[in-house]
DNA sequence: TAAATAGTGTCTGTAAGACAGTATACT
DNA sequence: AGTATACTGTCTTACAGACACTATTTA
């Protein structure tokens, strides 16, 4: 942004001068965590410790810390310290929520994630502060009353994810580096919740260039060998021509 | 939300005990609106006028006022008070905008959104504080130092508007309530910057059943006249079943 | 050799893109 | 009648979806 004029200094001291006076909203953000287990797709949801709504379930969550974060997806990822660890999880703004009415404590907004991770990364164990993480799958973590508006984002990042799965390598982040790609059809469809044509399937990735096989890699098993792959890139979600069903797209 | 517990209470006037100590972050909403002036797709930019960064370029915004803002969306129309004028105008957000550094001011958080209107819809005049509203092609526009991370936000919305053009009927908010579709091609091609199949288009629009033909109404010119369409909905925006150009969609 | 899963070839229907044609106004 | 633009019909090509087929391992 570069050096402050003498004139924009001064406006800033002055705003700050007055600001310690003013009601701020309070600002955090809140991530829907999806990993697989046994190829059902889950969220991790809190059993909240001491605090605020004490022994009620909501998304793991915090509030923006200025001295330790240098943006939301910071906080997004202090949320989740000592339950995830990943070197390049897939992280993905969802939108912001905000309101006078959507914590208690006044007026707030919450910048809203998405995290996918395979299980392996995932560390289940109660916190210090008491707050108890649980794996639910989809259909019941919608069904359970969550505090503040997370139900809200919830059901948001859960139709992101779903319509994304349509045209996007996406899912493969829940997955392990290396997987095969009956494996990650699998993926495909437990998200869709519903089956895909293998060769139609097949086909759109491999054109897609997504992934690269491993020479020579194969996935042992009482059967035929499967060839092993990995995404060209973790770094960015790459996206399809068109859909993987033509017409599950609205 | 329902009624707190005692305790919930009771952590509740704890908290905001302790918080007036607090340096929480500031939170702001800005916007990119975007409007067609003779078929050329242009951008709201504002020349600052009192306060911080006067005489600088930056979008149109406004900090949160929770007494005034029941979300971060109220204030981005805030911003655009006497400067745009429509009952139900195309309002979506895009994403959160947060950091230590993007605001001089101390730790920010905006919520960017995007707005679309007819030109007929806007008044430009300069408002009491001297901002003077202008409209800029995207092009100048991007080439523009702007305050703030607004260069950013500028290019997220347009990236957002041109992808969303290939499959959805978002270019018609930029049209009056009554339009042909002549009229909208021209829309898509000047967003696009490309030309269209005619026949592709008419189908592609017509089969997605968004559009309702105004019995008998037609638009009068030195040939054919045309039959006027308006949008089925305005509330929200339709999502073709494939993309309009099927190769753009990379 | 049987079972199981990996991976491929082929046919068919649908829909986009190109282009040429027809329709209907004004001058 | 000529011109300009609205609108439509037809052909070709590409690709998704269905399904049957081949391939390669272990038991």
């Amino acid at each position: 942004m570069g050096q402050l004029s003498f004139d924009d200094a001064r406006e800033v001291a002055e705003f700050n001068r007055q600001r310690k006076e003013w009601a701020t909203p309070l600002l955090s953000a809140d991530v829907t965590l999806v990993t697989l287990e046994e190829d059902v797709p889950k969220v991790l949801l809190i059993k909240r410790g001491k605090g605020l709504f004490r022994g009620k379930w909501s998304l793991p969550g915090a509030l923006v810390r200025s001295e330790l974060d240098s943006t939301t997806a910071d906080t997004a990822l202090r949320a989740l310290a000592g339950k995830a660890h990943v070197r390049a999880p897939y992280v993905e703004q969802l939108r912001c929520f905000s309101g006078a009415s959507r914590d208690p404590r006044g007026w707030s907004a919450s910048d809203a994630f998405i995290c996918l991770l395979p299980r392996g990364a995932l560390d289940l164990k109660k916190s210090e502060n008491g707050d108890e993480p649980h794996l639910v799958d989809f259909e019941t973590a919608m069904g359970m009353p969550l505090c503040f508006d997370h139900s809200e984002m919830l059901s948001y990042g859960i139709d992101r994810l779903r319509s994304k799965v349509n045209y996007s390598s996406l899912p493969a982040y829940l997955l392990p580096e290396k997987f095969t790609l009956p494996e990650l059809q699998r993926v495909y469809e437990s998200i869709l919740g519903s089956k895909l044509d293998k060769p139609t399937f097949r086909k759109k990735i491999l054109d897609s260039e997504l992934l690269v096989p491993l020479e020579g890699e194969m996935r042992q098993g009482p059967n035929r060998p499967a060839q092993i792959y990995q995404l060209r890139s973790r770094e960015d979600v790459q996206v399809f021509r068109s859909n993987l069903l033509g017409a599950s797209f609205k």
